[in-house]
DNA sequence: ACAATCTCGGACACTTTGTATCCGAGAACA
DNA sequence: TGTTCTCGGATACAAAGTGTCCGAGATTGT
């Protein structure tokens, strides 16, 4: 899995906390990162409308939707792509004792086995939203966003 | 994920119905894949213990263990390495607003949703074995194994 | 109305991982 | 004992991920 999604996720929360637009460039201030690759991963974040960019001399990125309504799953896959990990080649179709194409109306066992693990791990991923990776933050780190809010403000 | 995985899941499968050692290349030319590149999978199956190597003019690759007892994550960790997709890189450690280490004991929530979305997936694979797909195909494709055994034997 | 300044957006190099390949070491058979 | 076949690790090639840059566009203030 790509890294910048730990960036995205981190960044979704950190928005949570904030009403005006936070710029890509103060966001990879805080959190110490290469300013250039976050801007890609808020790009890609943008583009699935997650979040929202507001363009000019007080611009930046706001959340698109409530926070409750997003969910790590939406960015993970805004940020990796929407393509399954596994894909089936179909090698039951190819060499000298190839199964014929009209008895493999249905994926094969192993196609089957991945998509249901993936399923499994999508839906998983989809049960937590970032309304939830915030209130988590908010108790065992009691202050840590309000902090975080008012320092985005500063100079 | 690394396409070889699909190889060596179908070679695990092929291997179920021989009892005398296959050799690699000529699981290769019955799926027709690349030769040298299935070795690389066979190695590393056969380094993880889930397959036997056998050297010699009448050597090859047979199951070191009942087909039963080998599950699809066995092979995927094998191929693909143990190591998790997503890795923490604790950047909530990093920046002006650092959080102090003392109070980063937990993983952060962000972490633990990943962790428990991976071990999903990884006890929906562990939940499926050789066996089972061999099975599988036994019922969707009736005669399929015998006729690649005795391929195999032939010249 | 206009210019200045700050923002995002996509196009451009570099590094790491995955893909594919080859030849040497070792064991069984004649 | 020699031959032939096998696996095993070390070696090139390709693709995707990582990191960076400059131009297009909008807002703010004059």
């Amino acid at each position: 899995m790509s890294g910048g999604v730990e960036w995205a996720l981190h960044c979704c929360v950190v928005l949570t906390s904030v009403d005006e637009p936070a710029p890509a460039a103060r966001l990879a201030q805080l959190h110490d990162v290469s300013p250039s690759y976050l801007a890609k991963q808020l790009q890609a974040l943008s583009g699935a409308g997650l979040i929202r960019s507001v363009q000019g001399k007080a611009g930046g990125y706001i959340l698109a939707r409530s926070p409750g309504s997003i969910t790590v799953l939406d960015v993970v896959e805004a940020v990796d792509g929407p393509a399954p990990a596994f894909v089936c080649t179909e090698i039951r179709q190819r060499g000298p004792l190839a199964t014929p194409p009209e008895a493999c109306t249905t994926p094969c066992a192993i196609a089957r086995t991945m998509a249901g693990a993936e399923q499994a791990w999508r839906e998983a991923l989809r049960s937590v939203s970032i309304a939830d990776l915030a209130s988590d933050v908010g108790s065992t780190n009691p202050g840590a966003l309000a902090g975080i809010s008012t320092w985005l403000r500063q100079v």
